[in-house]
DNA sequence: CGACCGATCGTCT
DNA sequence: GACGATCGGTCGA
């Protein structure tokens, strides 16, 4: 596939950049801060390897009562368990043996809400990407979908329990911002054992951004 | 385009 | 022992 650069990039300036905190990740709405995280730039800086992105797509997993999530039913395990940590900590976790995804876990401690990171626009360290995923050029599929996410930006199962108030991997707002009729809702993807939560809107992206990952926004 | 399929393994039952 | 909060490739219309 090939892209014009100024069709790829919609959203890949920088303006001023201030880290999300505590206050962010602490509320109960795990839709609402979805629907925030749009538009916001999630960053890891791995011995100083930094890689960025605006996040596009993202979706809301709503604690004990929500089938489609990992802690349905107030389930909790050894892995699960950091889902029960306070807001701004990472969950990540390894799926259909191969990818590694990440999740930023939302609400009070004890409260096990999550919002996927499903798809970015690079911003920074785009050679890294490249090398981290063995591609030679930049297309959309770089960092479109949550598996490619993880590994354009090099997360890995390990990074679950971080901090996201921490320097390795944050996110941060600057002064983007996103129209009401710029955000499209749809069901989660690949969550058909949920049910009727599986036919919920908890699935949040940017209309028409070329990262955006399933067919068509 | 859409449907299908194989890869691959940690986690939980 | 079964099953994924996926991806990329192939095949056929």
């Amino acid at each position: 596939m090939k892209l014009e650069h100024s069709n790829l990039m919609k959203y890949s300036f920088v303006l001023r950049m201030e880290k999300l905190g505590f206050d962010f990740y602490n509320r109960p709405d795990v839709l609402k801060i979805a629907r925030e995280l749009l538009g916001k730039i999630l960053t890891t800086n791995f011995d100083g390897r930094i890689t960025s992105g605006r996040i596009v797509e993202t979706e809301a997993y709503a604690g004990i009562r929500d089938r489609a999530s990992h802690a349905y039913g107030g389930r909790r395990t050894a892995r699960t368990s950091i889902m029960y940590e306070s807001g701004g900590t990472a969950y990540v976790y390894f799926c259909y043996g191969i990818h590694h995804l990440f999740n930023v876990v939302t609400d009070k401690k004890e409260i096990p809400h999550a919002v996927l990171i499903r798809a970015l626009e690079p911003i920074d360290g785009i050679d890294i990407m490249l090398a981290r995923t063995n591609k030679k050029i930049l297309d959309n599929t770089i960092t479109r979908g949550p598996g490619n996410v993880s590994k354009a930006l090099g997360i890995v199962t390990s990074h679950t329990g971080t901090s996201l108030l921490g320097n390795e991997i944050f996110i941060a707002k600057d002064e983007f911002s996103l129209k009401k009729k710029d955000i499209v809702t749809s069901p989660r993807i690949g969550v058909d054992y949920a049910g009727e939560d599986a036919k919920l809107h908890y699935r949040f992206s940017i209309k028409d951004n070329p990262y955006v990952s399933g067919k068509r926004n």
